[in-house]
DNA sequence: GGATTAATTTCGCCG
DNA sequence: CGGCGAAGTTAATCC
């Protein structure tokens, strides 16, 4: 449990206006030391794998994580503009690079008189940081080049803790199956996870009258695509069982929209409104 | 254009080890001045919303946006451990707390002698900076507790730029607009986000022996849940039209699951293979 | 590693 | 604001 506490003490060391040199320098240190690495400053963003991306320059936070994901985040927005996994290798180099190659802001220059003569064709050549993170597995890979770098951070810390989450459908699950009368009177679970040829039935039992019952479960109101999938599996299970057999698909949820009622009722399936904890 | 551009200028302001209450005023004035606030030290966090969890105290990374968006990072996962979503309102401020209220790291000195003593019955206060983001609709909270602050950041910036994204469903749907022949020699398509009972259809046409064709597209690899969606559209269509009209489902993917394939196969549904992007 | 499904999914679009 | 479906969804679980 002590093994390389050090690497792990709580600790936070920040660059401010640094040099693009100085920063390379502590991020470099940062990703080998695996701490949290955090950089902010004026970039552009490149991805390519599962599909490609491409971003002007602005003013962005990136994130290293030591378990190999990047994050870089805008100032708006819960997720991240672009991202890597998880499982990539860091690295990052300092390169002097033409400042033709990403013009991005230049645009804005518009409506200036005829006789400019202002257009720089001398080749500026500009120092130039770059972040790269790279996997394999679907192959992909994110590029981030800064041209300003306000702030770098390495943190270093511990959690070892776990998130205790209440209110999911494993909760709705439990409740169901500690009450079955919650479903109806006399309802029996059989089995969670039965398999059928469409997929794993959510709760597969039996109604008082011995019919079999497919429950399928979601912790939230439900649309179209819920009613779709528990009615794969009722159509499965039928196929599965004997030709004859009655099987009654049952949704439950806190609420259905009006088209998801609609097709439950074309379908010949139920609803029972419940929701994963009480009150 | 040029208004409150002041607000906007790119700019960091960092402070190191500081005290809580030091902490709590840049915190506020950052949240005051729109700017992207970052605060990293060791922390509990308590969500209720949509669902409820807690967290014990563990060191992480915490983002606070102008546009009222809350990260809380750990050094793991792409996924922040606990967020808000945009359109919170932030607060921060200190408190003197009952040390006891949050304990969550005292279950580590087990093993000790039984003569031990030092249950620590007295009652200690500790300073706590916390961070709360509220939102309505649904009403849900985030709770972040600080018992140390290693650093504080505020960063301005601008970002005007969007991001360019190809590979998407939109690029497969053009393409096969461009060139129906990918589908199959003759195809005409008819419209686009056609409307059913069971919701949009992604292209709508007829084939060269003019029977009706249903086109589900997806951009990757799909499973049983696509071939579902499909079969609710080529089901709504049927009852729409007359009750005697041919319907042909056609689902456009890279590649299908066996179960999938074997879905497609008992609903009488085919499939082509089709990328988003050429080459 | 692939398949399947949940998720405090988030996000964008549209009525 | 709610309904609906895509997403470079991510993440967990099972095989």
């Amino acid at each position: 449990m002590t093994h390389s506490q050090q690497d792990q003490e709580l600790h936070a060391v920040t660059l401010e206006q640094p040099t693009l040199a100085a920063a390379c320098d502590a991020i470099a240190d940062g990703i080998d030391r695996e701490a949290l690495v955090t950089v902010f400053g004026r970039c552009t963003v490149e991805y390519d794998g599962r599909a490609s991306s491409t971003l002007d320059a602005g003013d962005r936070h990136v994130m290293l994580k030591p378990d190999g994901a990047a994050l870089v985040h805008t100032d708006e927005g819960q997720q991240p503009v672009n991202w890597q996994p998880p499982g990539c290798d860091h690295e990052v180099f300092c390169e002097r690079r033409d400042a033709d190659a990403d013009r991005s802001d230049a645009a804005e220059t518009a409506g200036g008189t005829a006789t400019e003569t202002e257009t720089e064709t001398e080749t500026e050549t500009t120092e130039t940081l770059t972040l790269e993170s790279v996997r394999s597995t679907p192959g992909e890979r994110l590029l981030v080049r800064f041209r300003n770098v306000l702030q770098v951070s390495a943190f270093s810390g511990t959690d070892e803790t776990e998130l205790a989450l209440s209110g999911t459908e494993e909760d709705l699950r439990q409740r169901l199956l500690d009450e079955p009368d919650l479903l109806e009177p006399g309802f029996t679970p059989l089995a969670t996870e039965r398999d059928t040829a469409a997929g794993a039935i959510d709760i597969y039992g039996e109604d008082d009258a011995g019919r079999t019952v497919v429950v399928e479960l979601k912790r939230r109101r439900v649309g179209p695509d819920a009613v779709s999938q528990l009615r794969r599996y009722v159509d499965a299970l039928g196929r599965d069982l004997h030709a004859d057999a009655t099987v009654r698909g049952i949704l439950v949820a806190p609420s259905v929209t009006d088209r998801a009622k609609r097709l439950l009722t074309e379908h010949g399936l139920e609803f029972i409104s419940l929701e994963p904890t009480a009150a």
